[in-house]
RNA sequence: CGCGGGAUGGAGCAGUCCGGUAGCUCGUCGGGCUCAUAACCCGAAGGUCGGAGGUUCAAAUCCUCCUCCCGCAA
């Protein structure tokens, strides 16, 4: 089968490998295109973008994707289906009618759940056991079209959004694999997403990622997870940003005002009072230094029990 | 030329403005104490202050260039 990818991050750059790999003929790449990126501003190629070079596929980086010159240089290429994953725009109709077997998706998460653009995170930060992949057959609403394929694995309770990432991209890469083989041989079947269960998860801000103390302390370990490695929850002590990337829930024995710092000793630790109890904060980051443990930065900063966390932003 | 912070014994920091004996909290090693502890007491080792030049009687500190790390923004 002859196929077209659509791809832009690190998540689909498996996927494609596999479905090279599987015998399928990749006719071209198309990413997101180059953007500025890190400090000063590098312009740097989208991983998709990097990995289909370095395996000679041929890769298209429109700025945009409704227009006349991307439909036709589309049909010229005769795709027999088109798999997209998390490219990153919605496709108009004029692109999804192009491939005789339509647009195949996979999406991170088991829908109708968590549609758009930030599935993995949001399953964490939510608090969800038990999340997956799914290929659809595009549609042109945000990831509501009819499901082909699905599969479930549990949420580890200390597992980052990095490490979901990882086995969801890996699982995604094994799915269309499999869904387009059932394509080929004319056994697919899709069913119509329960749109009333359906939930959204939109792109993440860095803003999203601030730490509310006034959250239990397993939603608050669930955003650090969630946020984990990217943005990264963050507070502020002292007008100081703090990241985070590692909490767990501390026990209920001590308790203070939201946000309050009630323990900051290098031998016993760095707790924090949240709606009915405390978190522990295992991993930070103090601005314009590398991550540390949170051993490490009682030892040199001087952080006092009592301080209150969390000022509102400038 | 996007904006900014940083590099000091093994770790995390102070000292740099205003040049003059390299310090703090830990860790490590040796010894002591204790039923016990990321406890306590005594002692010790460990640093060309990121690199290269320059100024000076004297540079962690002032000047120039370089390397590496990080935050913001995108």
């Amino acid at each position: 089968m002859r196929l077209v990818y659509m791809g832009t991050p690190d998540f689909a750059v498996g996927p494609l490998k596999a479905l090279a790999e599987a015998g399928f003929e990749v006719l071209c790449a198309y990413s997101q295109p180059d953007r500025p990126k890190g400090r000063g501003l590098t312009l740097t190629p989208p991983p998709v973008k990097a990995f289909a070079l370095s395996r000679g596929i041929d890769v298209r980086q429109p700025e945009r994707v409704k227009n006349e010159a991307v439909y036709d240089e589309l049909r010229a290429m005769a795709p027999d289906v088109i798999v997209v994953a998390a490219y990153g725009r919605l496709l108009p109709r004029e692109i999804l009618d192009i491939p005789k077997h339509g647009c195949v998706n996979i999406h991170a998460s088991l829908l109708p759940k968590y549609r758009g653009a930030a599935p993995i995170q949001w399953s964490i930060v939510k608090g969800e056991k038990e999340t997956g992949v799914t290929t659809m057959l595009m549609s042109e609403g945000l990831d509501e079209g009819d499901i082909l394929l699905a599969e479930k694995t549990p949420i580890g309770p200390d597992e980052t959004a990095g490490e979901l990432y990882a086995r969801l991209s890996g699982m995604g890469s094994q799915l269309i694999v499999e869904t387009l083989r059932l394509i080929e041989s004319g056994r697919a079947a899709s069913v119509p997403q329960d749109g009333t269960r359906a939930s959204f998860a939109p792109i993440i801000k860095k803003s999203d990622a601030r730490i509310d103390f006034s959250l239990r302390a397993e939603e608050i370990v669930n955003l650090v997870r969630g946020f984990n490695p990217w943005p990264v929850a963050y507070t502020d002590f002292g007008g100081a940003m703090l990241k985070v990337y590692r909490a767990e829930e501390a026990g209920k024995d001590e308790s203070g005002v939201c946000g309050e710092v009630l323990v900051a000793d290098a031998a016993r630790g760095l707790r924090v009072a949240c709606e009915g109890g405390a978190v522990t904060l295992l991993e930070v980051q103090p601005q314009g230094k590398r991550v540390m443990t949170a051993r490490e930065y009682l030892m040199g900063y001087p952080l006092k029990a009592g301080t209150i966390a969390g000022r509102p932003e400038k």
